[in-house]
DNA sequence: CAGCGTTTGTAAAACGTTTTAATGAAGACA
DNA sequence: TGTCTTCATTAAAACGTTTTACAAACGCTG
């Protein structure tokens, strides 16, 4: 009954023109009050806020982004929010760039090249500021142009695109690969299984090149038959664990390549009832909250996630605000090892 | 060298103008061909769809967003993307919005409500479709408003606003205490702690409500000394924990009220020497990845998030779509009990 | 008081779309 | 043949801003 507009939402967002009709200005003073108040007398200044305060006017982006050509926006993709260090960022790299006034859109690939690729195509409409991508995996042929055709500046981070000259932030995942791998060899482990994500992922390949440097360094010879590249599915993480530490001769300790492998490792130490560390020493890249409270507590080469994701932004706003000097950086990050339980000498009788 | 344009971008985004030129048509007719193939000869959609590709042409939501007034945007916010819970949440929902050919914008409130206030406000500009909101905490009375202001559906997840009349989906909070206290009465447990998130949030209450019912209808009384309220901090849930069972009459069970304060239960726990679950069982909710791979594995009341997610969005597209005719719409979703070994009778001499 | 720079304000164009209303062409009908 | 429909196409207005270019008013200087 009655007349009442079926709407639901009762009255229209204002506008700048009520505004400007408001404070008796026009739309042109409004928008100056408003964006340049050097170029308005105070009174107007004053009075234009005024009406916005009364009327609770916000600007429409959309509009404004039509205009200008920048919307305050930036674009943030990952792999994979089940992976903590992911999660982490994300939680971080929100924050940074809520600070600057901007809106973050966020995207997941689910570790996959392909939707990564649809994913970056849908992101053009938006006219992004920037981008922040870690990307899902190796370099694919459509990505230069994908990325290209954003016309926005991009920052890698975690992971890069092999021969793409943009800005990247990374963990030094060499000197991580290192720090892991000394850390056994002092602890007098010879036979180490290596259990890595994927070696297509720029990240696990590096990490991997420091382990095997550290090992050789210590004079442990590096047994290929030790190592396995499982997927990015912990399922298969499981697997590759259950199968390194079933063999008779099975190795002293796991290097594991980041946490979601380690959780299929810890799994299959659980259902193989070995102890850590006094059966098989266990240590991975990315600490996450639950590693302190596992039973032991678990030696990590940590991720420096906040400097990760503050040195991202910084770069990245550095190009968005149009400091176009330098050619592509790159910021590597050192990690650091923590040492708590999962790792201790060899069994005796190895 | 030379005269090439400093700009980095070489080629400007190509505009529905310039299809339509390519295409020898109007502006309009282009647009037609692209929304409403209906309204167009077939000669000349395929013209234009030609001209398109050739071009790379994207829509620019901004401008799409401002004629009509749907920017294909969603929103977002959780309060703490740390929380594997909501860390799921938000990759479950992304995709299903992302499906939708609708982008998501993320925010964190960081479990402050102030911050949430400030992120819905900033939110107010760029007019979105539809907001998902998991609360920070107890209703404000700025959020009324505020969210009368954004002038677009919004479903509640995980967390209510008391006396706020819009749709909501969550867990079935009651029967997931319950089904928590059924299982440690069962086991034969009387004496029981309880640590909570808050009793701020909704779905903290809610939980402990099941859970007195389940003791109670077991004959078990409930003691107030046993129950401890943190905060949102997982320190102060290692606190509390640490008090709980350092006492000489320590509880022979612990419910965890969600799995941040678990983390903060299994720290105390080690750093007491205490086994699990000879000297102490400890039940959770929510499920994470980790929970199997704990020594021993965790039992914990898993809530269903896929599904949660699923009719989240859901409901949120329904009211996008215009389906104003319901109220608003309570879903709850049932919590499934997942028994593993951190759970067992209580031990002999209490 | 003429000339001139400086403020202060505004009208109007522009941004890239969608949509409404108008145009014209081609058949159908008498 | 003229009129009436239908259909495909388009010109132009609109969405809410920012910005450019100009006008008016003011304060100086000589």
């Amino acid at each position: 009954m009655g007349d009442e507009p079926k709407n639901r939402f009762e009255k229209p967002v204002p506008t700048l023109r009520e505004v400007a009709r408001l404070a008796a200005v026009s739309v042109a003073t409004a928008s100056n009050a408003l964006n340049s108040p050097g170029r308005v007398s105070e009174e107007l200044r004053q009075r234009v806020q005024r009406a916005v305060d009364q009327l609770g006017y916000v600007p429409h982006a959309a509009a404004q982004s039509l205009r200008r050509s920048r919307g305050k926006l930036v674009a943030l993709m990952v792999p994979n929010l089940r992976n903590p260090f992911f999660a982490d960022l994300v939680e971080a790299v929100e924050r940074l760039v809520f600070e600057r006034g901007y809106s973050l859109l966020l995207y997941s690939s689910g570790e996959d090249v392909e939707a990564e690729i649809r994913h970056l195509n849908l992101l053009r409409s938006y006219r992004i500021d920037g981008l922040i991508l870690a990307p899902a995996g190796r370099r694919e042929p459509s990505h230069s142009a994908t990325l290209a055709a954003l016309k926005a500046p991009v920052v890698l981070v975690d992971r890069t695109l092999d021969g793409f000259d943009v800005d990247a932030v990374q963990l030094d995942n060499q000197m991580a690969g290192q720090l892991a791998g000394k850390h056994l060899v002092d602890l007098g482990h010879r036979r180490i299984g290596v259990i890595l994500g994927s070696s297509s992922v720029s990240a696990g390949r590096e990490r991997l090149l420091g382990f095997k440097e550290a090992l050789v360094a210590g004079g442990v010879v590096v047994d290929p038959g030790l190592m396995r590249e499982v997927g990015l599915r912990d399922s298969r993480a499981y697997d590759a664990a259950i199968e390194l530490l079933g063999r008779p001769d099975r190795p002293t300790a796991i290097f594991a390549g980041h946490s979601l492998v380690l959780l299929g490792v810890m799994r299959a130490m659980a259902e193989l009832g070995l102890r850590c560390p006094d059966d098989v020493s266990v240590i991975a890249v990315d600490d996450f909250p639950w590693a302190q409270a596992m039973q032991p507590p678990l030696t990590i080469v940590a991720q420096p996630v906040p400097e990760m994701a503050a040195a991202s932004v910084a770069l990245l706003f550095d190009r968005i605000e149009g400091n176009e000097a330098a050619r592509e950086r790159r910021n590597l990050l050192p990690p650091r090892l923590i040492v708590r339980d999962s790792t201790g000498k060899p069994p005796k009788g190895a």
